[in-house]
Formats: structure tokens, C-alpha cells, sequence
DNA sequence: TTCATTTTTTAACATTTGTAAAATGTTGCC
DNA sequence: GGCAACATTTTACAAATGTTAAAAAATGAA
């Protein structure tokens, strides 16, 4: 029963067959807001799709906590470590909003990659799509002074300026609250 | 005749029948210090692996240039959007020392990803480990100073060191050549 | 609404890092 | 050796950002 995943932006490249057998092994759940999806310094067993709501990625330091991933409608949402290395993270996923989210078990997913051409390339070009959005991230701290990447942020993610803390936004774009703040009194 | 790649470590995990299929596309090339393999703005048809030497990838921005990337042998090197997007990249990739390269054309590349389930998951699997190592940096310049990035960077690839100039990796760790300069005397 | 809690802003000051320019060191070539 | 080109360090000063603490504003529950 593929109806559950059709019209998913991330699936849509995929042919009904191969859609079948995703959904073969996809479940539909849902959690509340505040839920942490993913625990660090764990093995953790599932892959997601967000269908609805919003999620944080973050690390925990001694004194401070980094966000430094958002996902919105459409998104994946995974341990890296547990899903590339087999081995726990380092980042917590917690939901921000009420999630309707498409689950999928790893051990289940790595068994179509071994077996599908077409499913295998997917996986792919998931991983290369987070890719080039990490390094771009990367290169635009180096380019971009933190005023201009919070111009940005809001040019390209207009709705997670109202949805998200501003606390969780300055550490995304690598600077304190305080310096956010500066640089939201500056803007107006 | 895939001995040209069977003792290069990122094909080791390949069956020789597919060896044999990526050797059929696969042509070693030699190039001298200073080469630009890669450059930015422009579809670049080809993916290396180097074989032996040192390269780094850089753009250019209005009054500097910043380098992100390094490579030793063993690592792959291609122009990310040209590789994933078909589009004409960011990066430039110079080689810092005369290298030996394996060149594969990425038509070719692609259409062994779109007839070979294992190529196609090994692929899947040089993008994931790319991935983790870039978010693995976007987080250490959020939880370390430069001064323990300097110092994990003389950890993690003391070679590098010994041969690329300084004012490279300060780009590379985020910082002024000045500010390296300074954490390096502060050191001794 | 009212109270308690949390988030955001503001202020004052400290620290880090950047900028520009000069001084020093290194390399390769004639 | 000696010169030229380039790399690295040092210095003085400027700018950006961090830290701490407190005030103001927003949020959520009773």
C-alpha cells in the first residue's frame, strides 16, 4: 500500500515498485511536541521522513547546547553515526512541534539497499543532498559575517523564524542569543 | 585489468567483478604541483581518487580565499555540484604536490550507479562518509576554540602539516593567519 | 486574569579575533 | 653568496563577539 508515501516530495522520484516495497517496511507514526526522537550516545534503530511539524538537531557541551540541524515537511531525520557507521551519535533530535512522521526500521532499509538498484540509488542521493547543504553551511561561516547568515536564514526558512526559539536559531547560525539579539535591533 | 585500483584503500571493499567494471572506465593520471583539477563555475566531467600527493579544495571570495578541504591519498576528489547537481560548483582543487590520480568520467560513473547494485552502494557509502566528517567539522567549530582545533588538526593529520603552507590551514580552521600565528606561539 | 516560568532584550565590560603594516624567515634561482 | 619572491610572525590598534547580570516581554497554566 504505497498511498501512505506517494506524495511525499522525497519519494517522488521512485518508480511503484520500488515505492511498494518502502512502504512495505514505512509506518506512519506520530509524537508530540518535545519528544526526542533520537538519543545521543546511542545505537538508534530508526529513520524518518517528516510529514508535518518541525525538529532539532543538537549536541550538548558542558555549559551550552548547539542546534545545529532543522527539519521541516520533508525531511530525514537519523543518527548519522548509527545510520552510517553503526555506532552512537552525537546528536539529539527533538520535535518542536507535533510530528506526523514516516518511520522506517535501519536494519530493514540497509536490506533494500542490498537489494535494490533503484532504492540503493536513493539512499544515495539522500546522503549526497545533506551533503552539499552541510558543506555549503560550512563555507557561508567562513564568507558570511553572522548578520548576513541571519538574513539568510530568514530569506530561506521563513517559517521557522516563527516557529522556532530565537535561542535554538543563534546557535544554529553559530553565534550567542546575545549576538542575535544585536543583530535583530540593528535590522530594524 | 583491475589491478590498478585492488590496493587502493577505498576500493578495497569491492568484489573484483565490479572492480573489473569500475578498472574499464578507470585511467591513472599524473599531474604536477600547482595543477587546477577542478574549477569553480564550470560542469567538471571527471572524479579523481588520489593515489599519492596533496591537493586542497578553495574558493575565492572578495579578498580572500578559503580553503576547506584537504585531501591525502586514499580521498576522493570531485566538484560537488557537478558530481550531485549537475551544476557548475564553488570549489577550486589544486594540487599541492605533483599526484597520481585515478580518473573516472562521471557519465561513466553514473551509469555504473544505474546498473550495479554494488557500485551504487558504494557510491552511497563515499557520499555518507564525506557527510559525517563535514558535520563532524560544521560542530567542532561550534564546541572548540581554534587553539584545540589547531591542536587536533597537528593530532588528526600531522603530515599535513609538515606540507602544506600555514596560511592554508588557518583558512581551513576558521581563522586569520595572524590568529594561527598567535595560537602557535602560544604553544611552544 | 494572574502568577510563575521561560524567552528575549539590553547594558556594561572583558576577551577574542580581525586588519594593516612592518619585520623576519625561507626558498629557489642566477 | 646574494637577490627576489613568498611565507610567517609580530605589533598596534580596531571591530566583533562573548560573558554576566538584570530588566522587559512573552508564554502558559491555574
Amino acid at each position: 500500500m504505497y498511498s501512505l508515501l506517494k506524495n511525499i516530495e522525497i519519494f517522488k522520484p521512485l518508480s511503484n515498485e520500488a515505492l511498494e516495497r518502502l512502504a512495505a517496511v514505512s509506518k506512519r507514526v506520530e509524537h508530540q511536541k518535545g519528544a526526542i526522537l533520537i538519543y545521543a550516545d546511542k545505537i538508534e534503530p530508526y529513520f524518518y521522513i517528516l510529514e508535518s511539524g518541525i525538529a532539532r538537531a543538537y549536541s550538548d557541551g558542558e555549559n551550552q547546547q548547539i542546534t545545529f540541524w532543522f527539519g521541516q515537511s520533508g525531511a530525514v531525520l537519523f543518527s548519522f553515526n548509527s545510520y552510517i557507521n553503526n555506532s552512537p551519535g552525537y546528536e539529539n533530535i527533538e520535535l518542536l512541534e507535533n510530528c506526523s512522521l514516516i518511520q522506517i526500521r535501519l536494519t530493514d532499509l540497509f536490506s533494500l539497499y542490498d537489494q535494490h538498484l533503484e532504492i540503493a540509488n536513493w539512499g544515495r542521493k539522500i546522503a549526497e543532498q545533506e551533503l552539499i547543504a552541510t558543506e555549503r553551511r560550512l563555507i557561508d561561516r567562513a564568507f558570511k559575517g553572522a548578520a548576513e547568515r541571519y538574513q539568510d536564514f530568514l530569506d530561506q526558512s521563513p517559517e521557522l523564524i516563527k516557529r522556532v526559539a530565537l535561542k535554538h536559531i543563534a546557535s544554529y547560525l553559530g553565534v550567542t542569543q546575545v549576538t542575535l539579539s544585536r543583530i535583530r535591533a540593528a535590522h530594524k
